[in-house]
DNA sequence: AGGCTATCTGAATGAGCGTTCAGTACATGC
DNA sequence: GCATGTACTGAACGCTCATTCAGATAGCCT
């Protein structure tokens, strides 16, 4: 019944067959977020894509070939989105606020923690995933040691170890960012980020 | 051929059943370990516990059955653990020092991280474990809250926000020892250690 | 026009795995 | 001794699901 519902007479269809690509891709993606990396399904991404379940083994090699491929479209954007969305931000301070937003989820969202959850424990046993979430993980860390040092030498901030305040801050992040993961009642986007931004302030020893 | 290996004759046969639940139950916790959540196999459990899949199954009623009996199991003994554990610890500040070498498996092992990861995971589509965490969570958040108390109560610490210094250590546990499950290579038990410390340190505003 | 290749589909295949079941062994109560 | 129930096993059974495959369709080159 999905059938050739235009036409498909003129230019249009040239770059359907790319197109597909990404729909499946972005599909998957869901599909994972919704049912989580063990419960992806081929099928349940060709239906959520809206195509065969053969195009999805056309296109990517294998189910796990379709996860990897998300996996690295999903590394790839939340570097661009986050360093775009730091760009945009004018001053140390007003960079470090929107970190808590943006782990609060309030702000533009970079990426979705449940992911990130599914992402940790799939790299408990596919070493795949390990490489990708540590360097998803270096390149929020790396962000935030940057805006750390840029506030140091703009005199803003005064942290008595720069290296260890910016792993705690990062890690303290994913810590309570897994509460709101998970749904937990006392948990909520404000309350994460006002909780992590009194930590950032004590430990930067900012002044306001 | 695991057969009577011994006479089977006097009064050891009679508690063998329960033994044998027991057995099976380690055997799921271990393979939980290893294989995770997702992966474990009814025929692993088994192989683990030296019995058929059949008395896996005669026990327990399902996989299922014998996964979440195992997720009980596990709540038990990390609660009785951990008030043992801190029980033997005379002062907060001892207290404290001592949660922070469990946190980082330095301690007797209380909990195996990696366990912890695949339960949040499994939170996040099913009911029961999401409960199960929750209590965890909320017992391990309130240890940690009574012994800041007894150490404001006893002048060793005096922290801006009580609350808000259990939640954001606790927290931060959880987002360190991530990185230690994950086998992060600038992650070490010692290092966990010394990162929460100084940070309780902080929030605590402790002497020393 | 007529092959050639890329794209796509739906059905078939077959492996893996949870669960069921018929049956064995052994202990206990009558 | 015999019946009954509990513990246990190994072999099916049947279902789910990734992967394969034999085409269908349509653009492209000659």
């Amino acid at each position: 019944m999905a059938k050739g519902t235009l036409p498909s007479s003129d230019s249009l269809s040239a770059k359907a067959p790319e197109e597909r690509r990404e729909r499946i891709l972005r599909a998957t993606v869901d599909v994972v977020r919704t049912r989580g990396f063990a419960g992806a399904r081929v099928s349940d991404i060709a239906e959520a894509a809206g195509t065969s379940q053969g195009l999805v083994l056309y296109h990517f090699h294998s189910l796990a070939g379709a996860l990897d491929a998300a996996l690295t479209l999903l590394e790839d954007e939340f570097y661009d989105d986050l360093a775009r969305d730091l760009q945009e931000q004018v001053g140390p301070v007003e960079r470090l606020r929107h970190m808590a937003d943006l782990g609060a989820g309030l702000g533009p969202a970079v990426g979705d923690w449940r992911l990130w959850l599914e992402l940790w424990v799939r790299a408990l046993h596919d070493p795949d995933a390990r490489e990708t979430r540590e360097s998803l993980d270096r390149r929020w860390r790396t962000a935030l040691r940057e805006v750390i040092e840029e506030g140091v030498a703009a005199g803003e901030f005064a942290p008595s170890d720069a290296d260890a305040a910016a792993i705690r801050l990062a890690s303290l992040m994913d810590g309570l960012a897994i509460q709101l993961a998970l749904e937990d009642p006392d948990m909520t986007p404000e309350r994460l980020a006002d909780l992590w931004w009194d930590a950032a302030a004590l430990e930067l020893r900012m002044s306001p």
